[in-house]
DNA sequence: TAAATAAAAGATGTTTTTGTCCTTTATTGC
DNA sequence: GCAATAAAGGACAAAAACATCTTTTATTTA
C-alpha cells in the first residue's frame, strides 16, 4: 500500500547488504535474492538504481558484488524511498489533486498532511544500518513466509 | 501513494454525491465526472462497486442517478477504502512480508505499525458527510488543477 | 594476456491497473 | 405500452508496474 514492489525489494536488498557489512566478501545478486526471496533480475535492476544513486556500492568481475560502507548505512530510509519512487511521491495530495494546497485544500488535506508528516518522520528517523542491526541482533527478520 | 486511482476517484465521487444531498434530483454520472474531473466510464465502474456495497444508492431510468441518504453519509471513509481496496489492504506489512508479525517482525514493523494506526484513525475519524460538508462550506475543494 | 566472473545495460514479455466502448436492464413519463 | 433515459454489466484497449532474458562491460586471477 505505502510502497511499490520496487521499493519493497529495494529496501529489503539494501538492508540485507548492510547486514553483511562485516563480511570480508562482496554480496552477489544471487545470494541477495535468495535471502530476501525477491525476483532476481528485477531486483538487479533496482540495485542498479540504488548503485547509480550512491546508496549502495558495487563491483564488477570476479569476487565482485554489492556492499555498503558506514556512510551508506547511515543514510536514512527516506533517501532510498525517494531514489526509487521520486522525491515528490511523499508530498502528493491524498485524493490526487494537483491544485491541493493550504489555500485550496482537498477535504482530506489536514488529516492527510498529518499522516504524511508521520510517514516522513518514520523514514527520516531510521537508517538502513539501523534496520540491518535489528536483523543481525535477531530481533527482526526478512522472511517472506 | 496511499490510495490507488480507483480509490481516489471513488472518494471524490462519493464526496461529491454527498455534497449534493440536499438537491431534489439524483446526480448523473456525467455531472459527477465533470465536477470531480475523473474519467467517466472508469468512475462509473467504481460507482457500481460502491453501489453494490451499499455505500452509495442509485436509480436507473429517467431522472435516475446517484444519491446518498443520511446513513450513507455517516459511513466513515474507511468503509469506502476497504470496499475498493479490500479489507486487508490496510494491514499488510510495509516490506511485503506475509510472515511479518509481532513474533517475526520486519525491520520496519514497529514504526510502520504506528503509521498504519494513524492511517486507520484518520479513515475512521472522518465520514463522507464530513468531507461533503467542508465542500459545501467552501473550506475545501475537489479541483484538480 | 586469456578465461572466468559479476554487475550494467538494453530488449522483451507478462500482469495489473487504469481507462473506454457497447450492449443490456430497469425505470420513468408520456 | 412505448420511447427515452440512466445505471449495470461485459468485452476490449492502453498504460504502468512487475518480471525475465540476453548481450555488453569491467574486473580479477591464473
Amino acid at each position: 500500500m505505502l510502497f511499490s514492489k520496487t521499493c519493497e525489494y529495494g529496501i529489503r536488498a539494501a538492508v540485507y547488504i548492510a547486514s553483511q557489512h562485516d563480511k570480508d566478501y562482496k554480496i552477489g545478486i544471487t545470494e541477495i535474492c535468495e535471502k530476501i526471496e525477491a525476483p532476481r533480475h528485477f531486483t538487479a535492476k533496482i540495485l542498479q538504481i540504488l548503485t547509480r544513486e550512491g546508496l549502495v556500492s558495487s563491483q564488477k568481475g570476479v569476487n565482485g558484488g554489492f556492499f555498503m560502507d558506514e556512510e551508506q548505512m547511515n543514510r536514512p530510509l527516506i533517501a532510498l524511498v525517494e531514489a526509487v519512487e521520486g522525491t515528490e511521491a511523499l508530498s502528493r495530495c491524498g485524493l490526487g489533486l494537483r491544485a491541493c494546497s493550504e489555500k485550496e485544500p482537498c477535504p482530506l488535506h489536514n488529516k492527510y498532511k498529518a499522516i504524511r508528516t508521520n510517514i516522513a518522520s518514520m523514514l527520516t528517523g531510521i537508517t538502513i544500518g539501523d534496520m540491518a542491526k535489528k536483523l543481525q541482533k535477531g530481533s527482526s527478520f526478512l522472511k517472506i513466509a
